[in-house]
DNA sequence: GTTTTAGTACTCGGATAGGCCGTGTCCGAGTGCATCTGG
DNA sequence: CCAGATGCACTCGGACACGGCCTATCCGAGTACTAAAAC
């Protein structure tokens, strides 16, 4: 079970804009060449946060990707979502459904497929309980200098 | 992300091997029959168990695998480890360490990693809380039949 | 009848191919800007 | 000098190859049982 690196650059991207200030456009390829990443797979990215409204995109010169709601009102979820997809990761097959093994009076939950979903949500719901504006703030505790930086070369 | 299919297989068959009796050592080819699972990918999946000494393996004539633990000393997490291996499922790539972006005075941990780190530790604390044993009590209340089922099944 | 011994069938275990999804890349549609031209 | 038209450069967006990991399979090493043969 690996997360699409994917996710990495997604949450780094979208800190970025919010640094930025939703009043600028930022290209994919500008905000591929701040951490060196692949600008056109980095577009692909932002397109699946674009289909969840997480940025907003705007075509042309002068054009590129900005939040598209406050940092605050953006969970860490929502960013994993868009780019990983709703479904778990825990896929029940129902595999003792069939074979010998199979009880067609069983109308009961798979009891494994209960417990991982479970553990599911409880990892969701700590994904859910932080905002970007929470990541914000913690960078900015424990290094003041990124935001600003940040915002200058963006912007500059 | 998406969860090895053989988590599946794993759970199910630790829980046929403790309804069955860590006195009868059952073959991956009839463990795998249960549910008609291919016999040889299972074995692999019931080899990774044996590895981490989930269960005990015997070559041979009337050997087979047996659970190497009480079930109430084995936890989902156990298995899910087992299986997928020890490494959490997001992997920080310090993208943020690339680039224009780097900044070498910078020694903070990611913060992102962070988050996600403390998110992949709530599923584990859910997955490590609940053992095999507490799988097999929801079972044994929601569909009381399956045990005997599976014991004998497996032992005739 | 008992002991030894060879054979055999069955098991796990690791080494070996195929398929799907994540990774990476490319080019086309659309848009705003700058420039040029005519009045 | 000003308005309109034209071309252009830049952006996103989706369609197209490549690679690695999961899936699936096979065969060999080892073991306990069986049966036969010798004593």
């Amino acid at each position: 079970m690996r997360m699409s690196e994917g996710v990495e650059w997604a949450v780094h991207c979208c800190l970025n804009l919010a640094w930025t200030g939703a009043e600028h456009a930022v290209s994919a390829a500008r905000l591929a060449a701040y951490y060196e990443l692949p600008s056109a797979y980095l577009n692909k990215q932002l397109q699946a946060l674009a289909r969840d409204g997480i940025v907003a995109s705007t075509p042309g010169p002068r054009g590129g990707f900005r939040l598209a709601r406050a940092p605050e009102s953006i969970t860490l979820l929502d960013v994993v979502t868009a780019i990983e997809g709703p479904r778990p990761a825990f896929r029940c097959a129902e595999i003792r459904r069939r074979g010998p093994g199979a009880d067609p009076a069983d109308e009961t939950r798979c009891a494994v497929d209960q417990a991982m979903g479970q553990a599911d949500l409880a990892w969701r719901r700590e994904l859910a309980g932080r905002t970007l504006g929470d990541v914000m703030a913690g960078v900015e505790r424990t290094a003041p200098a990124v935001p600003e930086r940040v915002h200058r070369w963006f912007t500059t």
